[in-house]
Parts: structure tokens; C-alpha cells; sequence
DNA sequence: GTCTATAGAATGATAGAC
DNA sequence: GTCTATCATTCTATAGAC
């Protein structure tokens, strides 16, 4: 095949080589920029310096700032909610949501600013992710709720509000993520430090399996 | 004393009280502009129409945006940390965190813009107050903490590290405030219903409670 | 104290050469 | 695809009339 003809191909269908690492570039850099300073804060310079390239240039890859926001967005959507979908409703409680915790606690450690752009639209009101939020978050959220509840009817965990059971489990791990800073300033050191990983996975689990695993009849 | 005096006076010393009125007036519009759109995001004319007066009327008041954001922050740092200065070491540690976790959320709950501009702060890196973090509230963590391992020590709780046990407290009640939006999609109402502030607040302190309260010894 | 007008800088986005 | 140059707009902040 030609070259010509290759790169036609390419350009319209499949995009080129080159597309795709800048476009993997502007994406990080878009990543890094708008999780610390949200939609609005955030400059197109800013994340074009980030990325190691001219504004116009950028441009040329995506139109406008809104466009680059959605991309970013979109792109980390499905990889944070993927360990919610893992949690399975045929496994034991205990196991599922140890297992279910660790794997956030490392989304914080591993990703933390995914759970802060994430965060950011969230606190703006969701503009771009409130019909995702209100549709798609709600049925996986009642999905596992529903689970959950079938547990503790079976007298596998102690009773406990489902969705507020999930809510509890967000909030302690991915504050690990959202208020860094703050954890840093007063351990010295964040989850992205093993001894700080492991007590937090220790003592979010120990508390929280304390709190809802069935009590032992007493004997 | 005749008005010239009067005004004269309150001007240079106490701040008359149409001066008093506005400045609180530009604080409150701040804090709902700035918790939603950080620092950077926020513009003056917004936090103007907000408060419902011209731009160079509240430029009048405070010259420069960085100084309307400093002091609502400030205005809110006090109140913010108010709850956990009044958990008493000498009292039981089962009444003391319990009040301590209904006093968070119910902050969540009447005051959750505060919760955000602290949020969006820290998710800044805290350009303002990594210094109050490093050494205000570190030093009250650790104070705080040193109390809860005594506890723990006089065998009045199970044996949890207690910084990671404050982390998980605030980020349990603070999240109803920060991800109010989401929890709205997900619930159809927010902590401001009191259905919702009721259960968030037994399904935190119940499997909380559980967690932490030392397990009776078996017989 | 409040307004209109505007300076001066930053920002989102485009045109056109190469 | 990438660059320089630039436009239009928005933004912070100030000047000066009332």
C-alpha cells in the first residue's frame, strides 16, 4: 500500500502515530492541570506548557478547552468506577469488600488525580457528568446496594444503610486522594508511602469490618 | 458627640455600619462563588453580582481578589475547627466521639460551602494555609490523638491508630458536604433532608461505634 | 460610598506562513 | 503538524465624576 494512501487512511479512520502520543499528552497534562484547578481555573497555557507544547498547537488537537475538559473526563470515567463492577454478589461479604476497599485505597495511592478532577466536577454541580451521575452512578450504586441488602438478610453482615454503607466506603479512601495536602502537612508523608498505605488499609478495615460484620451470638 | 466625630471615628477605629453590612454582604457572596469554583476560577464581577453591588463598589471594599479570599477563609478557620477542640479528654470516649461525629455533620449540613472552600484549598496544595496545616492543625491532630491512644491505652477503645482514626471521622461526614451533588443524584435528596442527616448519622455511628468500642471480653 | 469609564494584562481561539 | 502573529473577549484593578 502506498504511503499516500496509508496516511489517508490513517489520518481519517485510525489516526497517525503522533495524534496519538500528543493526544496522550495533552490528556495527562489536561489531567494534572484541571484536577488542581478545576474547569474554570485551569488555562489552555497551562496545560500546553504542561504538555511540552505550543497553545496553537494544542488547538490543532482539540478545538476548544470544553472539548479537552470532556476528553479528560470521559477517558478516566469507566477506570473509576471498574472496581465498584468487581465487587461479586456470589462471594463472601467479608472477602468482596476487603477487597473492594484495598482497590479504592490504591485508586487514591495510584491515582489521585483522577478522584480530584473527579471531585471538582462534582463540586461545581456536575455540569458535564450530572445526567451520568443521576443514571448510570445511581443504577450501579442501587446494583451493589441491593447486594449488600441480600447480605445482610442472610445474616452475613450486620444491618447497616446500603447506600450509606458505600458512601462511608468512598469517603475514607478517597479522602486519601482529595485531601493529600492536608495528610501530608500533618504525617510528614501520603498514601503513596507504604507505611502510610498500610495503616490506612488497616485501620479503615479494621474499623469497618469491626462495624459490620455480624456480632457472635452470645453463647 | 456630634455626627463628623461620630463617623469620623467609626471610620478610622470601628468601621461604620453600612460598612460592616457590605463587607459581610462581599464575605457570604465570596464563600458561595470561591466553594464552588476555587480561587482561580471564581471572578470578581461573579462574587459583585452575588453580593448585589457594582464591581469597583466591592473593589472599594477589598482591593484586591486575593484579599477577599483571604479573609473569608480566615473568617472560617475558627468555626471550622471548632468542634474538635471540644472533645474532652476526661470524658467517655463513646459520648465524646459521638458528639464529636454529629457536630461534623451537622457542619456538613448547615455549612457545607465552608466544608468546600477548605476542600478546594487543599486540592490547590493550599497555597494560603500549608502553613496553619503544618504546624494549627497538626498540632491539634496530635493533641487530639494523643488523647484517643490514652483512651485506647485505659482499654475504653480497641486499638486503632489514631490520626488515621480523625482522617476517617472527617472524611466520613465531611463527604456529605462535599459531594452533596452526587449524593443528591444518587439519593434524590442531600443531608439537608433530615431523613438523610438521620441515617447518614446512625449508619457513620453505628458501624463507627462498633468498630472502635473495645469488644467485651468473652465470658 | 457608589458609579461610569477605562487602562492593562491574561485568556480562548483563529489566520496564515512554513 | 507546528509555528508566529494576532484578534476578541474577559478579567483584575484603577481613575475620577458625583
Amino acid at each position: 500500500m502506498d504511503d499516500q494512501l496509508m496516511s489517508r487512511a490513517a489520518a481519517s479512520k485510525k489516526r497517525t502515530r503522533i495524534q496519538a502520543e500528543n493526544e496522550e499528552k495533552i490528556l495527562d497534562a489536561a489531567l494534572e492541570v484541571f484536577s488542581t484547578f478545576g474547569f474554570r481555573g485551569a488555562t489552555v497555557d497551562q496545560i500546553a506548557a504542561q504538555a511540552g507544547m505550543s497553545k496553537p498547537n494544542l488547538l490543532y488537537y482539540f478545538r476548544r478547552k470544553q472539548d479537552i475538559y470532556t476528553a479528560v473526563l470521559t477517558r478516566t470515567l469507566d477506570m473509576w468506577l471498574t472496581p465498584f463492577g468487581e465487587m461479586d454478589p456470589d462471594g463472601d461479604p467479608e472477602g468482596e469488600i476487603t477487597a473492594y476497599v484495598r482497590a479504592k485505597l490504591a485508586q487514591s495511592r495510584d491515582h489521585p488525580q483522577e478522584s480530584r478532577l473527579f471531585l471538582g466536577e462534582v463540586m461545581q454541580g456536575a455540569p458535564l457528568l450530572s445526567a451520568v451521575l443521576a443514571t448510570d452512578l445511581r443504577d450501579i450504586v442501587e446494583e451493589k446496594a441491593a447486594v449488600i441488602a441480600r447480605w445482610i438478610a442472610d445474616g452475613r453482615l450486620a444491618p447497616v444503610d446500603p447506600v450509606h454503607l458505600v458512601f462511608m466506603i468512598w469517603a475514607m479512601t478517597q479522602h486519601y486522594a482529595d485531601f493529600d495536602t492536608q495528610i501530608r502537612a500533618v504525617l510528614g508523608k501520603g498514601v503513596s508511602d507504604p507505611a502510610v498505605f498500610a495503616t490506612a488499609n488497616d485501620t479503615v478495615l479494621g474499623v469497618l469490618m469491626t462495624g459490620i460484620l455480624p456480632r457472635r451470638p452470645v453463647p
